[in-house]
DNA sequence: GACCACGGTCTAGAATATCGGAAATGATCA
DNA sequence: TGATCATTTCCGATATTCTAGACCGTGGTC
């Protein structure tokens, strides 16, 4: 029988989507939490079919079977469905076992208990700065980032830090393809001037910035570096404007710095 | 209608694997994230092949695609697959959106800084207790559990709390299926002695522990409880023994069932 | 250099998850 | 109460994913 066998690639589903081998099932339950997380609030079935293209009654049983698991759960106010406990419980086995993020917690907290400020640990992510861990200040100062959001890495201090490690080449392809403007319209788009700056930070060891990522607050980052002297992350304190006064200016900096050190010791 | 309706059931299917409808390869995949869970550390992909039973390429199928996502990534040090950044950050959002651990957050930390010890926010889940939130005291006390664990009930003061809503039945149950000896031997086995603290615990509104959980450390907790006074997490610090003298335990427990009203009020 | 053990990829046939549609359930409202 | 719409489950046919096992490269050992 299989003499007839059309050995053609048999890509019968137009439904090209995009590049993809691979479990389409495990893609596709991936999808809904990433649009969970997009969302960053409870999403329901029918949102799930029609921003994802999946059929009904595979994206009922997709649900029930990440439901089962407790990787999605229904929201505890409301309707809709979200990502579930036991998630969180892989995010802090993840904390738990990556040096930077389980000797960063306590420098942060360190630094965030001898300044009073916000503080933040930044890495690269896929050409963006992400946020890893954060401490609240007692100031209560809203910051637009939240652990595990990304922004360019042109609207923060952090972000020109975590790329000063890269050739010009590649520096200018990242920063054209990456870079926008802030919601306070401070971020500088000009790359040249942005590579500048970028250049100077690491020479000096810090990079300020005022303005561009939140309204009426500065920012104070340092690099944390590994063994060989690249930098794969940054430490920063986020200060309401005012109370940027010269000696208070200076002050933090030492902090942030004696921070970044001490964290990059720690990781060898 | 359909005149011709083959109504017959046909579970044909020979499925004998455990209970489980629903696609495979996500549950495998899973079920490769809750190995690596349990192992608390890197694992090979071998590991999953013989631990799991999954065949050769199909395991290597999951981990690629798994690894495109980074869901899981190369262990830093050594050898061997772990938990992907991206986990943790579906894990933040988790965080960011459940309120119990949203306000939780703040309400632990303002306990340790109060206390200066270690404070702990624990929930129900799955018959064990587990850590959700923790913030370590100044005094680098050895705790045996982190964020995520889970323990028996008999373990922990929190523990005995986070049950006392159940009737006397389902309590009974709970207890002879889960309970276990600690660690230090000193956990209390007798169902009927256990129930009668719980009892009490959830009178009094609080519950203390001394060296079961921990060697040389004891326990203050108290409940959280929602609208209708239902205890749906409990609050703790663990204390090292010599500093559990009466007025200091006075002070902590003064501190601790403040904080955890504090907390019940927030969330409503 | 020959051999083996191992980590990983590839392929064609077998088994299963997927899909469209329909039926059931449940919520809302007149 | 019944009609209407939205949500969820069920079903069989079949295309897709999974599986077994061959295959490949690499590094270690004698």
């Amino acid at each position: 029988m299989a003499s007839e066998r059309p050995r053609k690639r048999k890509p019968a589903r137009v439904q090209e989507d995009e590049g993809g081998e691979g479990s389409r099932s495990v893609r596709r339950a991936m999808d809904i939490l990433s649009l969970m997380l997009a969302r960053g609030g409870p999403v329901t079935v029918a949102q799930i079919i029609a921003e994802l293209g999946i059929p009904k009654s595979t994206a009922y049983e997709l649900v029930r079977t990440l439901g089962e698991a407790d990787y999605i759960a229904p929201s505890s106010r409301g309707a809709g469905l979200f990502i579930g406990r036991r998630l969180y419980e892989l995010g802090m086995a993840y904390r738990n076992n990556v040096d930077l993020l389980r000797d960063g917690a306590h420098v942060v907290e360190e630094l965030r208990d001898e300044t009073g400020e916000t503080v933040q640990l930044s890495v690269l992510d896929n050409q963006l700065m992400m946020v890893v861990l954060k401490e609240e200040g007692r100031g209560h100062l809203r910051i637009i980032s939240n652990v595990g959001t990304r922004v360019p890495v042109n609207w923060a201090a952090a972000g020109r830090l975590l790329v000063s490690d890269l050739p010009d080449e590649d520096l200018t392809r990242l920063l054209k393809a990456t870079i926008r403007q802030s919601p306070t319209g401070k971020a500088i788009m000009n790359v040249a001037k942005l590579i500048a700056q970028i250049r100077k930070a690491r020479r000096i060891g810090y990079a300020t910035e005022l303005n561009e990522a939140n309204a009426h607050a500065g920012c104070i980052a340092a690099p944390i570096v590994d063994a060989s002297g690249h930098c794969i992350a940054a430490i920063s304190v986020v200060v309401p404007e005012q109370r940027l006064t010269k000696p208070h200016r200076d002050r933090l900096l030492a902090s942030v710095t004696a921070a970044a050190e001490r964290l990059s010791r720690r990781l060898g």
